[in-house]
RNA sequence: GGUCUGAUGGCCGAGUGGCUAGGCAGAGGUCUGCAAAACCUCGUACAGCGGUUCGAAUCCGCUUCAGACCUCCA
């Protein structure tokens, strides 16, 4: 198996990647929590991680890959007097916490995949991991590392800190969180301010519940990702993923749960993808600063000056590596979709290549430069960079400067293919495709564009730059080509 | 205040102790009936100040600025 570095935060610096079982990767990534429709910020965990999937999957690993739903026990402000994000959307809409689920749910999945983001293996809701997530309490405190409180159960974070580690993964120690958390005015249930909830008893007015040997209650949130890591992945898998902004308090706590009650750390390389920003600030949903993918995909939000089709965002987003915020901009989007843009063009003009006797050029050296990038913590910026060097040699190649062997030729179609569709998992948005695009006009302007040829012949230039100026007009751009014509849909 | 990141040419964004990242925009040229597309050429950038070194934008220190987390957010 080819040999990769990835970056793990436990240790903050890039590691081989060898996982627990030869062959298999067991992969757990936060997914949304779904109160509100997905915006560019779930975009980036999204493509990075399905960009690890198919990395992985590409490497010949069997990876399982699971991404929650966090459909409860996510709440707001405080963990002790917040309301749950799903119940206050229900009760602000008049409806199920079910049905605001199962509808933003939907949403997400209908924009994962206008983004070509594969689906995981496996895709839990906390909902449906109740019982699960109350085994697992259980053995927290049979290990002695929570406490029952009026009902609720804490995690004792001082005497888990005095046998582990407390804050390993976001670089912090108990006493530096000890002095910079504000104690509270004794109404809280918790010994301390930096505990947090395992499982919260249910005030009356509080819609979703279940029953649990301590009270009629729900889950803490970072319940949910311990219990069902577990229950999928087993006591130790090999990658956990998630946005920077979830390594404290969320992913901390992961760790230290599943510490206490398995006794041994559960995922061994963490991995984070930064944020993106916009006018160099997080874009969130608390800031309000946040546009909605579909709000992107149409156009329809005040800071657009146009809209950005599904695979300018995943590209806009590949061109950055995954460690580094991002920042959004229409100018960065607009430069982002030429690119992608001359990208294809290059693909299907490479598909029109004829062979030659030589080759000009050493095809080896994309599929070395690609795989190198990969290799090197996904650094899909430098697979950009090498595809459009190749770009400019392909269209040299059209142009009758370069040649390649047919062999060549098909090393390097297999190269492009490999990495810029199933790895980058981009595709050509305007392409043929079966009953429709490109395909269903073809006749007809190719029918105008003969007659074009003749009016040329015949030096009518009148009549040949009126058929061009007509066919670019409802869209189709012409180029003329030494014996011919070729053309595309802008 | 604590922890941690970052500062790269007009914009976005890689990378690195000595060898052109790349894209977009811009300028000139080739091609063309004119265009478009494509190709060629061009900017010689790494926050500031010191230090290490034969050599630093890249390593170290300080300064300035920005951001993230420390309450929910991908």
């Amino acid at each position: 198996m080819e040999k990769i570095v990835l970056y793990n935060t436990l240790t903050r610096r890039k590691e081989t990647f060898e996982p627990i079982n030869p062959e298999h990767v067991g992969m757990y990534v936060c997914g949304p929590t779904v109160y509100g429709d997905p915006h560019l910020g779930h975009a980036r965990p999204a493509v990075t991680f399905d960009l690890l999937f198919r990395y992985l999957q590409s490497l010949g690993y069997k990876v399982r890959y699971v991404r929650n739903i966090t459909d409860v026990g996510h709440l707001e402000q405080d963990a002790d007097d917040g309301e749950d994000k799903i119940a206050k959307k229900a009760r602000l809409e008049q409806l199920e916490p079910m049905e605001i689920a199962h509808y933003y749910t939907e949403r997400y999945h209908d924009a994962m995949r206008e983004l070509g983001v594969k689906s995981p293996s496996i895709e839990p809701h906390a909902s449906g991991h109740i019982i699960e997530q109350i085994e697992m309490v259980k053995r927290i405190l049979d290990a002695g590392y929570a406490y029952e409180s009026n009902g609720s159960i804490y995690f004792d974070v001082e005497k888990y800190n005095h046998d582990f580690h407390y804050g390993r993964l976001s670089g912090r120690n108990l006493d530096d969180i000890v002095t910079n958390t504000r104690e509270l005015d004794g109404q809280s249930d918790k010994h301390h301010s930096f505990d947090f909830a395992l499982w919260k008893k249910a005030s009356p007015e509080h819609i979703m519940r279940w029953p649990s040997p301590w009270s009629d209650g729900f889950p803490g949130w970072h319940m949910e990702c311990s219990a069902m890591s577990t229950k999928y992945l087993g006591e130790q898998f090999d990658i956990h993923g998630g946005g920077m902004d979830l390594m404290f308090p969320h992913h901390e706590c992961e760790i230290a749960q599943s510490t206490a009650a398995l006794g041994k750390d559960s995922a061994r390389y963490w991995v984070h993808n930064n944020m993106i920003t916009i006018n160099g600030q997080k874009m969130g949903k608390s800031l309000g600063n946040f546009i909605t993918l579909e709000q992107l995909f149409t156009g329809s939000h005040p800071m657009l000056v146009q809209a950005y089709s599904p695979m300018t965002i995943r590209f806009f987003v590949l061109q950055a590596h995954y460690r580094s915020t991002l920042d959004f901009s229409n100018e960065a989007l607009q430069a982002a979709e030429k690119g992608l843009d001359r990208l294809m063009k290059a693909v299907e003009t490479l598909e029109k290549l004829t062979p030659g006797d030589k080759s000009t050029s050493d095809v080896a050296d994309l599929e070395r430069r690609c795989r190198e990038a990969m290799a090197d913590d996904l650094n899909s910026p430098m697979v950009i960079s090498a595809m459009f060097d190749w770009v400019r040699i392909i269209n040299q190649a059209a142009e009758g400067q370069q040649s390649f062997t047919a062999e060549d030729l098909a090393t390097l179609k297999s190269t492009v293919h490999r990495y810029l569709f199933d790895i980058l998992g981009l595709r050509n948005e305007k392409a043929a495709t079966a009953g429709g695009g490109k395909d269903m006009v073809t006749p007809l302007v190719e029918m105008l564009l003969n007659m074009r040829m003749e009016a040329k012949a015949a030096k009518d230039w009148a009549t040949s730059d009126r058929i061009r100026d007509e066919l670019t007009s409802i869209g189709v751009r012409v180029k003329d080509r030494k014996d011919g014509f070729d053309w595309d849909l802008m």
